[in-house]
DNA sequence: GGCCAATGTTACAGATATGTGACAACTATG
DNA sequence: CATAGTTGTCACATATCTGTAACATTGGCC
C-alpha cells in the first residue's frame, strides 16, 4: 500500500485530451490544466480527438457537449465501444444545465459532467477526483525486457507466459527489477530482501540467485541476472 | 465466538450507505435508490456511519456535507486514511453552492458533488457513474470463466448448471471475482469477507477456500482459486 | 600452468506453509 | 425445540521453501 502511494507520487505526469471548438474556453482550460501539472493534448473536433486515440492514450478525456460535426455525446458512445478507448476517463463539458442531457451524457458512458460556466479550479478537483479512482492503469506493474511483474496478483510472466517463482526469489527479482542496472553486494541483498534483524550467512544469496536463475532459464531469460565478481549480482536489461 | 450482529446484515447487491440526518431527505433518496434497485442502510450520524463500516462494506457511500457531530468531510477524510475504507466510492451531498466546499470536499478524497436541491435522478446516474468506473456491475451480475454469480439471488451458476454455495463460500468468491487476478492475504480476506468487527483464526480462510474448491470441484473449476504461496489466494480467470 | 579466492551447484534436513478431515458449537427455520 | 446446514478450530498429512555445508568450477594473477 505504502509503495502504490509511492508509485502514484513519481508517476509521470497524466495526459489530458482536451476536446472543444471555441477557442476561448480551449486556452482557459489548457493554461489551468497546464498550470495543474497536466500535459495537455487539444482537438477541435470530434473526428480530430478519434484520430488521436488511435496512438498513444490520454490518461483523461475532456469532451465538450457540441462540437461542429460528430458531438461529443456521439463521441463518448463510440469510444465506449471499442475496446480500445472503452475504459478511458470521460469528463462532459456542456453550457446547457438541463437534466435530460446529463442522464443522456451519463448513460453513454460518461463518468462525469460538468457545467458551464464552471470554474476551472472545480474541473480540475473533478480530473483529479476521477484520476484518483481510476489510478494509473501500470500501477503495480514492473516490467523490462519482457519480464513482467505484477505485484498485485503477485504474478510473473515472461514474454506472456507464467512462470513460479519461490517468495523469496520473487522479492529478490522485484529489487532487481526496481534498481535495473545497478549492483548490490551480498550484504544489501540480505538487507533488503530478507530484511535488517534476520541473521543469514551471505553464501545464502548465492543460492538463491541460482534459484532465481533457474526459473528464468525455461524462457532464456537467465542472463539477466549477471554476477558482478568481487561485488554482487545486479539485473541487466537488453 | 461473540459475533457482532452488524456483521452478520446480510448484503446484497450494490448496497448504498446513506449518511442524512434529516429525515425527510433521507426518506426521499432511500426511496429513489431503491426503486433504482439498490439497497440502502441509513445513517444518521458519522459515528454510526463510522460503526457499520466495521462490518461487511457498502459498494457505495453518501454522505452529507452537514452531519451533528463529525461533519461529512472529517468522515470522509478518515475513511481514506483507513485501508479498509480507504477504496470506497463517495458521493458528497451539500446544500452550500460554494467553490471552496467543493474543493475541500474533493480534497478529502471525495468521488463526486451533488449540491442541493438535486433532481434524484441525477444523483442516481452519478451512482450509476460511479459505480460502473469502480467496476461493480449494475445488473448484480458477475461472470468470469463461465462462473455466474447473480448476486441478488444469492445463487451461483457454472456453464448453467446451478451450484450451492455456503454464505461464507459466497461471499469470498464475490470479493475473488470483483478483482479476478488480485491476490489477497489472510489478512485482507477476513477483513473483507468477514468483516473487521470478528475475530478468527487466519487459517480459517484456508478450511473456506478449501470448501469454495470443493463446491467447484465436480465443475472442473476448482483451478480458478490459486495458491499464492506466502501471501494467500487469488482468482486467476482462463 | 598452478594457486587462491570467488562463485556455481548439489544435496539435504529442518522449518514453514498449506491441504484436509473430523467435530462440537452455533444458526436459522419451521 | 428439533433438524439440517453452517461455522470456526484443531490435529495431522503433504507440499514447498530455506539455509547450510560440501564439493565443483571459474577467473584472475604470478
Amino acid at each position: 500500500m505504502a509503495l502504490n502511494r509511492d508509485a502514484l507520487r513519481t508517476k509521470m505526469t497524466n495526459t489530458v485530451l482536451l476536446i472543444e471548438d471555441e477557442p476561448d474556453i480551449r486556452d482557459m482550460l489548457n493554461f489551468a490544466l497546464s498550470r495543474a501539472g497536466f500535459q495537455v493534448w487539444e482537438s477541435d473536433t470530434a473526428e480530430d480527438a478519434m484520430r488521436k486515440l488511435d496512438g498513444l492514450l490520454p490518461n483523461l478525456l475532456i469532451i465538450d457537449w457540441m462540437l461542429p460535426g460528430m458531438s461529443g455525446v456521439e463521441l463518448a458512445r463510440r469510444l465506449r465501444l471499442d475496446t480500445h478507448t472503452a475504459s478511458l476517463p470521460i469528463i462532459m463539458l456542456t453550457a446547457r444545465g438541463e437534466e435530460a442531457d446529463k442522464l443522456k451524457s451519463f448513460d453513454s458512458g460518461v463518468d462525469d459532467y460538468v457545467v458551464k460556466p464552471f470554474s476551472p479550479r472545480e474541473l480540475i478537483a473533478r480530473v483529479r477526483a476521477l484520476l484518483r479512482r481510476v489510478g494509473t492503469p501500470e500501477d503495480g506493474l514492473l516490467e523490462n525486457s519482457g519480464i513482467r511483474m505484477d505485484l498485485n496478483a503477485h504474478q510473473v510472466t515472461i514474454n506472456g507466459e507464467p512462470t513460479k517463482l519461490g517468495p523469496t526469489e520473487f522479492r529478490l527479482l522485484e529489487l532487481f527489477m526496481n534498481h535495473p542496472e545497478r549492483a548490490f553486494d551480498r550484504a544489501q541483498l540480505l538487507d533488503r530482501v530478507w530484511g535488517r534483524s534476520v541473521y543469514v550467512e551471505e553464501r545464502t544469496v548465492d543460492v538463491h540467485v541460482l534459484r532465481l536463475r533457474k526459473a528464468l532459464k525455461p524462457f532464456g531469460m537467465s542472463q539477466h541476472i549477471e554476477t558482478v565478481r568481487g561485488v554482487g549480482y545486479r539485473f541487466a536489461p537488453e
